[in-house]
DNA sequence: CTGGGGATGGGGCCC
DNA sequence: TGGGCCCCATCCCCA
């Protein structure tokens, strides 16, 4: 009693999933090309996905070992067991790509697929793929560099060495890899057959993985603490889990391809997509409560963030589409396949909405209306406070990168400088180019009238004021701000606040589209999209994204309240609280 | 219902 | 690059 296809139709629901984004749980990021899949199924197809995925959601590819369109072929190879063969995808040159690809993903049936064919044509397995030490070492770099940002080194390796703990049971030969050229280790699992490949890493997943990990996929923290006991005792940095690594690896994954991807992604299609996507996504849709986790209320609540990104340019909405929709792809390939278009095109089209305000932001450039809102808006609506004034433009403004894929009004410069006007073609070479503002061309301008605060209004009023920080201790903060004085201890600080003054925010999320002045702040604000909440308090459990946040909850549990009112005795546990408190003190009523 | 306090999330910025 | 701190905005609970 076996039903004939039913495998093939549950590739197909999967595959028709994965193009509507549905319960995709994993964003791969390839250059500036966002890819959603399903964990199970990169799992059941390599290793090293495995390993990848068991502990992110956000996957950094090695740009050098794989492009967004041979990865797409990689994926639907992946979900159909079908290598599409269109002219330039059978070239062998793309074979060549598809194998180094498939060699990097451990992707063994795809990659002895690849070397059949190009045996058939006479050309060489793989570019440089084999015994030399490069590409191999470059797998791990590439790994490392996934995980980079956490410590735990050994465990980072990109076959999953066996001594790993939480990796999926390493298989026999698992070992062996790390000595292995890519080459040698398709060469088993191709000469195996499904054995070698598929069949064995399926089978160690199926076997150890299971067992062996214990659920921690989700459980995205990074460095909890030891302590806990429980479950987070799997997670602790000790441990060679490599949560703490991959899950880190998340932030620095997308710090990688943020320039690119921030320009490109809007303009994107999606090769999936399906239209209806965007009306599916509800989130999308009804901004307020979108996508982000975290408290209902609270989100709804909370300005309205998500939907607004687009001054960004990036409008939330089309970095959030594509996203739902499947795939996105950034101008260098996809893109410009404009043709995707219809990808893109259909999906975009939805959103479009944002589309067009970006264009016309880019018209005037002031537009920016909702922009970022994220802030602005917050702080708008919060009662003004700070956004305010200018607020109303501020972000778009800010953004030096433009959207690409919706202005036809700078023709294929579609990457164009705000404070000049200038466009160009491509995000590299407009970033080239806002390196070629000096800091006071920037400042003239925004003292122009162009400027626009960015940042908090509040922020900049401090600032503006004459007593500010700025003057404390002049004589150890050499460093003097010129746009607001304020001084600082050494250049790169300096440099640093400079740039705040600047219009551009150089940082897009890559899931929403909102630009950072700061990598870091990008890289925090990730999380919160990630989920990822590596402090965990060992009292209650409750976790969270900042260290700061943790210590701070555990004054919570220890009772200790630090700071006093001077006014009424009052104590708190919180500063920020007693702010909050003595503004009642001040505050008329 | 309202105000105040407790607690948490997000972003900016400095170090 | 990440940590730490500040500020804003909210939510929840309670009096």
């Amino acid at each position: 009693m076996e039903l004939p296809n039913h495998a093939k139709q549950l590739l197909l629901q999967l595959n028709q999933q994965r193009a509507k984004g549905f319960l995709c749980d994993v964003i791969i990021v390839v250059e500036n090309a966002l890819f959603r899949a399903h964990k199970n199924i990169l799992a059941a197809s390599s290793i090293y996905f495995k390993s990848l995925v068991l502990h992110d959601n956000l996957i950094n590819l090695d740009t050098e070992m794989v492009n967004p369109s041979v990865f797409r072929q990689v994926l639907d190879f992946i979900y159909t067991g079908k290598l599409l063969s269109s002219s330039e995808q059978s070239s062998e040159q793309n074979f060549s790509a598809l194998l180094t690809a498939a060699s990097y993903l451990q992707l063994h049936d795809l990659a002895a697929l690849c070397r059949k064919k190009l045996k058939r044509s006479g050309g060489k397995p793989l570019p440089g793929k084999p015994s030399t030490p490069g590409p191999l070492s470059r797998l791990r770099l590439n790994n490392q560099r996934l995980s980079s940002s956490t410590p735990t080194g050994t465990n980072n390796h990109y076959p999953p060495t066996p001594s790993e703990a939480d990796q999926p049971q390493p298989q026999p030969d698992e070992g062996l890899r790390d000595k292995l050229s890519d080459d040698e280790m398709f060469v088993g699992s191709t000469g195996k057959n499904g054995n070698g490949g598929n069949g064995n890493s399926n089978g160690n997943l199926s076997s150890g993985g299971s067992a062996g990990e214990p659920d921690l996929g989700l459980d995205l923290s990074k460095k909890s603490p030891p302590s806990a006991g429980t479950a987070t005792d799997a997670l602790s940095p000790h441990s060679n889990s490599q949560e703490s690594p991959q899950s880190a690896s998340v932030s620095t994954t997308n710090s990688a391809s943020l320039d690119d991807s921030s320009t490109t992604l809007p303009g994107a299609d999606t090769c999936g997509s399906d239209p209806m996507e965007l009306n599916s996504s509800k989130a999308e849709e009804n901004h307020p409560d979108g996508p982000p986790p975290q408290k209902k209320s609270r989100q709804g609540a909370r300005k309205n963030e998500w939907p607004k990104r687009e001054a960004s340019g990036l409008k939330s909405e089309d970095h959030d589409r594509p996203l739902v929709n499947g795939v996105i792809v950034g101008p260098k390939d996809g893109r410009s396949s404009s043709g995707v278009g219809g990808g893109s095109g259909s999906s975009f089209a939805s959103d479009q909405s944002f589309q067009c305000k970006e264009e016309e932001e880019g018209g005037e450039n002031g537009q920016d209306h909702s922009e970022e809102s994220g802030q602005s808006d917050g702080e708008s609506t919060g009662g003004g406070g700070r956004g305010g004034g200018k607020g109303g433009g501020h972000q778009s403004a800010n953004y030096v990168y433009r959207q690409e894929g919706f202005e036809p009004a700078f023709g294929d410069n579609l990457y164009v400088c705000i404070p000049c006007g200038k466009g160009f073609p491509s995000s590299e070479q407009l970033n080239a180019h806002v390196e070629t503002h000096t800091e006071d061309e920037l400042y003239i301008k925004e003292e122009g009238g162009t400027f626009v605060k960015e940042e908090d209004e509040e922020e900049a009023e401090d600032l503006s004021a004459p007593v500010g920080p700025s003057n404390f201790g002049a004589e150890t903060r050499p460093f003097k701000c010129t746009v607001c004085s304020k001084s600082y201890k050494d250049p790169a600080t300096l440099r640093q606040h400079e740039k705040s003054h600047w219009l551009t925010r150089p940082f897009p999320c890559n899931i929403c589209g909102k630009m950072f002045t700061q990598r870091g702040t990008m890289t925090r604000h990730m999380r919160s999209h990630l989920g990822l909440k590596p402090f965990a308090c060992e009292e209650c459990g409750m976790r969270f994204t900042r260290q700061y946040r943790l210590t701070e909850h555990m004054r919570v549990h220890s009772g200790e309240k630090p700071y006093e009112c001077q006014l009424c005795g009052g104590k708190f546990t919180q500063q920020r609280n007693l702010i909050s408190h003595l503004r009642m003190h001040t505050s008329p009523s």
